[in-house]
RNA sequence: GCCCCAGUGGCGGAAUGGUAGACGCGACAGACUCAAAAUCUGUUGUCCGCAAGGGCGUGCUGGUUCGAGUCCGGCCUGGGGCACCA
């Protein structure tokens, strides 16, 4: 008899068991309900990392427990294949991108593979193969033909790092996002997808995924950002009093209009560019707004400047008066027009350029103190003030508008403006369309040919894909592709002639907008299969990192809209149930020296951490993400050949909420380690005691195994809401006191065995979708011949998991004076009897006079006691 | 600056407005052992007490309630998101 598990051997063997007999495997069987689990599908970087462990781990609990459950799931695997690291790899070490990537490809998959996923691996994908881009190059031109794509030369955000355009949402505090580089702007012609023509939808929708996390639907809601306001525009003259072109402007506060002392446009606005031809004051002062761009915003957080142009603003509504217009470094071009009007009184940018400049400040809105106190003197102060008052209030100093609150403020002076014909009410979103173009090699082609003749046409159906070739040179900086010597040289296909093809590659965040489609049907000749994805989307589950809480997901999202627009997919949502997880971390070790310690080099002497090699103390950090840069990292591959898949897989199960940071820790694995040993011995200590499987309970058992069977059915209900519910953390804990209990109890009992048995079960399948090899190991050590992977949920019996009798608190005043177990459900005089006869409540009692009695049934009895 | 979220033992964390601290880690004590490891048993919020028992305890501070970790107001601290967004 082996008291031991070792994992070594089991692991491998049951992951060909279940290889063999094909489990996960999905078939479409209409007959039965269907669960799509998902997971964001890694980029290859060359090894998995323990935030892929804690995904995967997550995503398989899922994917095993619908199983279990009836349902007909499909959990896929693929690769994110495209991207930056991959020609990186090529420039630093003369590595083929696809060399690099599918080597990668290949550890990655075994690593994977050897921690016992419920993968189907036969719909495998890659996104850099051509066997799937070509599908993605089709998607896009019928997304072209649909009208959601538009060439435009636009301003973009320019990596001079990366040679690279960059998305607003890959700016990060004005850094790209991968190189760290500061962006600048250029002017330049790219593919962009019009996800704004999808922004109501994208918006509106955000309210029925009720199963994803408000914190995430919030952030989209946000970068989508919506607001209603006002465009209007405003007669302008010279300062020589000559006539001038309006000014157009864009305003959520319309309602401040008699507050107005200045106007100001962005310094890409037209008008001050114009300006700046005559003016090289003004010109110098555009080339240091653009020098900032839109990175160190803090370093200039409160420095406004302006540039005062030759030109006056006329106030809509007061006949004769008129405001100066400067150009000032705080107003974006691409919100609303480029171009506002200034209410110093109730904006505190405005506010502050207007105390610099010194320019009036009016407030048009006062608050009900003011309303109802001095308001002169609220007036005559509130230039002095440092902050703007911007609540709610009523409206001064606006003629016709006063006493009107905020809100009939905005209205009238709307409709007033539009009355007028100088404006119309709008809406204006935050979010921009997404430009797709990536001067980049290891990406998919953008299947379009340039031609002198005839402009651009799209490459016939019947060519794709548009394979990248392979021999391309890495030393260049700049776009591979475009200095291919024949690459590019085609002939127009629709005149002949010579002509170019785009040597632009799409953005990566392109293939992983539909992969979650194409895994319904990964061998279909078109981009989806409609019986398939009609079967298997939405997806049912989607599990990764927060950090895809806006980019991934919304563009996924538009990308859906667009298929069903083609006629692709017929759903508007691809992920009806998200779940975002937290981070693994690990404290951080640095030497004297300032140099990072691995987790590994370092021990602990005397309670001190010391490098293992010299000796030397080491600071120890506190638990951040693990990041190469810190060197805090975990090898997954060394944990799993030390303690197995299931220890590993059981620690990122344990103790944490899955939605929040874990730390690992070696204690902590080591404790999961002992739990997967202390399972086996329950079990092997129990087994020579069990009837045969499939002896069922007998009627007559003695009450402890009574008392067994009741901690093992509750234990199924408790799992089964747990699991459902993301509660990995607790159904953790529950499994443990089941295992407590199954280990306090004396097996040997006369006449329980059955009931052994069948708490060892129960046991071994509420595991199984955390520690599937272990079960499988157990389920056979205790006589069955079948897989577990394909048992059903265990059921629990509603007659066990019913108590009979309950204890009940006993409180005086709210505080707890003792406790009574009496029958479930007994009634007020049988709990307030039982109550009475403690001591320590009649004690109490006795000194005051009972007010009143709460009685929460099965819960709590207070009484009300007047001293 | 604005918008979210979170503050509970030595630690990770439990707790439909109803017995705060489940479960795990760590620690301590004991058993087994020549010894250690492993394992098993017990204790473990804090203070007073030999004990029985009692006082105090969920960041601070008010409130609602018979009853608040949980709900409401104000504050403090930490984390995240957005940001010259008109």
């Amino acid at each position: 008899m082996a008291t031991r598990y070792d994992a070594k051997t089991a692991e491998p063997k049951w992951q060909r068991a279940w290889e063999e007999a094909g489990v996960f495997r999905a078939v479409e069987d209409r007959a039965r309900p269907k669960f799509y689990a998902l997971e964001m599908f890694p980029y290859p970087s060359g090894r998995i990392h323990m935030g892929h462990v804690r995904n995967y781990t997550m995503g398989d609990v899922v994917a095993r427990y619908k199983r279990a459950r009836g349902f007909n799931v499909l959990h896929p695997m693929g690769w994110d294949a495209f991207g930056l690291p991959a020609e990186n790899a090529a420039r630093e070490r003369g590595v083929h991108p696809a060399d690099w990537t599918y080597r990668n490809i290949e550890t990655m998959r075994e690593q994977l593979k050897s921690m016992g996923l419920s993968i189907d691996w036969s719909r495998e994908i890659a996104t850099c193969d051509p066997s799937y881009y070509r599908h993605q190059q089709a998607l896009f031109l019928d997304m072209v033909a649909a009208g959601l794509v538009d060439r435009r030369e636009s301003t973009v955000n320019w990596d001079p790092v990366d040679q690279t355009v960059l998305a607003n949402e890959q700016v990060i505090e004005g850094r790209g996002w991968r190189s760290g580089a500061l962006v600048e702007k250029r002017k330049l012609a790219q593919w962009v997808f019009r996800i704004t023509d999808k922004v109501e939808s994208l918006l509106g929708a955000l309210d029925g995924l009720d199963r994803w996390p408000d914190k995430v639907r919030l952030m989209q809601e946000n970068w989508i950002g919506r607001s209603f306001g006002l465009r209007m525009t405003f007669d302008m003259v010279t300062d020589a009093g000559a006539p001038a072109e309006g000014l157009e402007v864009y305003t959520t506060r319309p309602d401040t209009l008699y507050g107005m002392s200045f106007c100001a446009v962005s310094p890409e606005h037209p008008l001050a560019l114009a300006h700046a031809e005559r003016d090289p004051g003004l010109k110098e002062f555009l080339a240091e707004c653009n020098r900032l761009g839109t990175s160190e915003e803090a370093l200039e957080k409160a420095e406004k400047r302006g540039w005062k142009l030759p030109l006056q603003a006329k106030h809509p509504f007061i006949e004769g008066r008129t405001v100066p217009v400067y150009v000032a470094n705080f107003i974006l071009m691409d919100y609303g027009t480029g171009a506002i009007f200034g209410c110093p009184g109730h904006d505190q940018r405005d506010f502050d350029f207007a105390r610099k400049y010194g320019l009036d400040i009016i407030p048009v809105v006062a608050p009900t103190e003011a309303l109802d106190g001095d308001l002169g003197g609220y007036v005559r102060e509130y230039g002095q003030r440092r902050e703007v008052f911007t609540g709610p209030g009523r409206m001064i100093n606006s003629g016709p508008f006063d006493g009107m609150t905020v809100e009939e403020a905005k209205e009238a002076a709307m409709s007033r403006v539009e009355e007028m014909g100088r404006g119309a009410r709008t809406t204006n979103y935050r979010l921009r369309d997404w430009g797709v173009s990536r001067q980049r090699y290891w990406g998919c082609p953008i299947p379009v040919i340039h031609c002198d003749a005839c402009g651009i046409v799209p490459v016939p159906r019947d060519q794709l894909p548009v394979e990248l070739p392979r021999d391309v040179a890495f030393d260049v900086t700049g776009n591979p592709l475009d200095h291919h010597p024949t690459w590019k040289h085609v002939d127009c296909p629709s005149c002949g002639k010579p002509a170019r093809r785009e040597t632009d590659t799409f953005d990566t965040f392109v293939d992983s907008s539909w992969y979650f489609a194409r895994f319904c049907a990964p061998q279909a000749a078109t981009p989806t299969e409609r019986e398939a994805v009609d079967y298997w989307l939405p997806v049912d589950q989607y599990i990764g990192g927060i950090e895809h809480a806006v980019l991934h997901l919304l563009y996924s999202r538009f990308f859906t809209r667009a298929m069903r627009d083609t006629g692709h997919v017929d759903l508007d949502e691809p992920f009806a149930g998200l779940f975002t997880q937290g981070m693994v971390c690990h404290e951080t070790y640095r030497a004297a020296d300032g140099g990072w310690l691995e987790p590994g080099e370092v021990e602990i002497r005397d309670g001190q951490a010391v490098a293992k090699a010299t000796g030397a103390p080491v600071e120890t950090g506190p638990a951040i993400k693990m990041s190469k840069s810190k060197r805090n990292t975990v090898d997954p591959e060394a944990i799993i050949a030390a303690y197995g898949a299931d220890t590993a897989r059981w620690f990122m199960l344990s103790d944490t909420p899955p939605e929040r940071d874990i730390e690992w820790t070696t204690a902590g694995v080591e404790g999961a380690w002992r739990f997967t040993q202390r399972i086996w011995r329950t079990l092997d200590e129990a087994r020579d005691t069990l009837p045969p499987a499939g002896t069922g309970v007998p009627a007559d058992l003695p009450a402890e195994a009574v008392d067994l069977r009741r901690a093992a059915h509750k234990a199924i209900v408790a799992v089964t809401e747990d699991i459902e519910a993301f509660r990995f953390n607790r159904a953790v804990a529950r499994i443990y006191e089941l295992t407590n209990t199954l280990s306090a109890f004396r097996s040997d009992k006369a006449g329980s065995g059955a009931a052994v048995r069948e708490a060892c079960e129960i046991l071994i399948r509420l595991m199984a979708p955390m520690m599937p090899h272990l079960a499988e190991e157990a389920w056979h050590s205790i006589g069955h011949d079948t897989l577990v992977a394909c048992m059903p949920w265990p059921v629990a019996d509603a007659e066990l998991t019913r108590d009979d009798s309950v204890v009940i608190a006993i409180q005086v005043n709210g505080k707890r004076r003792g406790e009574v177990s009496v029958p479930k459900d007994a009634d007020r005089e049988t709990v307030e009897g039982a109550a009475r006869r403690i001591d320590a409540v009649s004690k109490v009692l006795e000194q005051g006079e009972i007010r009143k009695v709460v009685l929460v049934p099965n819960r709590i009895l207070n009484f009300v006691v007047a001293a």
